[in-house]
DNA sequence: CGCGACTTTGAACACCATCAAACCCGGTGG
DNA sequence: CCACCGGGTTTGATGGTGTTCAAAGTCGCG
């Protein structure tokens, strides 16, 4: 673990810029506040009371171009902030000594990055951007002092952290009692949902990932990905071009993984 | 994985308080102060300074006797507490509407269980107690009161959701890419190293669970939990009898899945 | 154009699941 | 006392699913 904790990480550094200044003199692209930003309702305010939003507009967030490729953060950095994505994909990778990577989550605009880390004070994950991306760092230390304040932001957080282990029960389940054609249906579905959830369509995507993250994600070969899909789009299920879906049959697709999650 | 050093165990009597603000309908039951628990260093106060550990003896516990096979809670009912197990050893799972049920955890003296209730003001899963236990049922709202008081304590409950996200990345790596005599190394480790923090044997030990439980929380049926377990014990890395376990060469199962975690 | 990264598809194989039988052990009741 | 039962465990035989290895195709880009 010989991570140099800045050297390469960003070339951009975190510009945390607080809501006085920005008002007198600061670039308005560098600053953001949770009340008027398109994302509220899925991102960190989702679920508050109008009041409890404005109070989080106090927090001094920076924010950050992050281009695809390139990491947000390395595991073993020391934890500061908690991460929410504004665009772009990123995806979690916890690696092992030997080399082998895995993909522990992908993470769209207004979801959250960067919790494990608040364990061990460092982060044991790594986020890469998928795609050029643009994300808020969100300080945890303002973030926790601001809580203490209000009884609503406090447990707002605790049901953010609440809902990512649950995330990672449903996963659980799928890597564990789960065959190939009900791990990428349910993931596809979940994406398909997440889309939808911002708007777009929720049958035509585009993936960010390739093959080989979708694999390490749902436990299974990228060859075995690729078959996968080739059988749903003989079941007619799908129309596959590269990363680019369309869900011919919604219905039939949640059929293929019926209650086998949740 | 996440070990805090074990301190003594034998000194310090159990000091049961009892209160004088107790509901009506409640059995006498007995509630316990922090300060003085012998799992003080395993449990919620570990990592916190003695002050605020005494601001914990605030809270209202209770405690209650779960019998072999009864369930602490059910997924579906209403979250209003977190439990912590003062003595016996529980498993969670996790249903699907098919009736298949997958294994999440399994909880032992010291540890936390029900803090995915949170997410949703449900419980998502079921707790059930594989011999005779005894938990604290720690009450959120209470605990959320006290913390919004004392940054510490804030941030400790935060640190205890974080490390349950860990855990479950490193279940995820392991039923994502491990095959079956990596994944009983790692879960026989694991237990190895929790039996050791509780001042027992970490070579010698009992486990509580059956061979289908085992598999179903490392994604593998019981037959081939059985065959990995005998194939350990032709490397003579094991002595197995039942569910009476012995290792004999730690070393050599820490290699057998080296580089795989973490 | 040609290179590299990604994807698709095929063929053979390995690992684990499945089905089946036997065993062990404690508990119950004839 | 023994027979019987049920839950849990072990072990064997067989087959299926996904992995591995390999090759060829696609696409973007210098």
């Amino acid at each position: 673990m010989s991570q140099p904790a800045f050297a390469e990480t960003s070339s951009v550094p975190i510009q945390f810029v607080s809501r006085s200044r920005q008002r007198a003199e600061a670039p308005p692209a560098l600053t953001t506040v949770c009340s008027s930003c398109h994302l509220k309702d899925l991102c960190l305010p989702c679920g508050m009371s109008a009041p409890t939003v404005e109070r989080l507009d106090g927090l001094h967030f920076g924010r950050r171009r992050v281009k695809a490729g390139q990491p947000l953060y390395r595991a073993g950095e020391s934890f500061q902030a908690i991460y929410a994505v504004r665009s772009g994909t990123f995806k979690s990778t916890l690696g092992a000594t030997d080399g082998r990577e895995q993909v522990t989550g992908f993470a769209m605009a207004g979801e959250l990055m960067g919790l494990d880390g608040l364990a061990q004070g460092r982060h044991p994950s790594t986020a890469v951007a998928l795609e050029d991306a643009e994300i808020c760092a969100i300080p945890y230390d303002h973030l926790m002092e601001l809580s203490a304040d209000s009884g609503e932001l406090q447990r707002a957080v605790g049901r953010l952290m609440s809902r990512e282990i649950v995330r990672e029960h449903s996963l659980m389940m799928l890597l564990g009692s789960m065959n190939a054609e009900e791990r990428l249906a349910a993931f596809l579905l979940n994406v398909s949902q997440r889309m939808k959830a911002r708007g777009w369509s929720a049958t035509e995507f585009h993936l960010r990932m390739s093959r080989a993250e979708i694999g390490s994600y749902l436990g299974m070969k990228l060859e075995t990905v690729s078959r996968t899909f080739s059988a749903f789009v003989q079941q007619r299920l799908l129309e596959v071009d590269k990363r680019h879906i369309r869900i011919l049959d919604l219905e039939a697709l949640t059929r293929t993984f019926e209650g086998r999650l949740q």
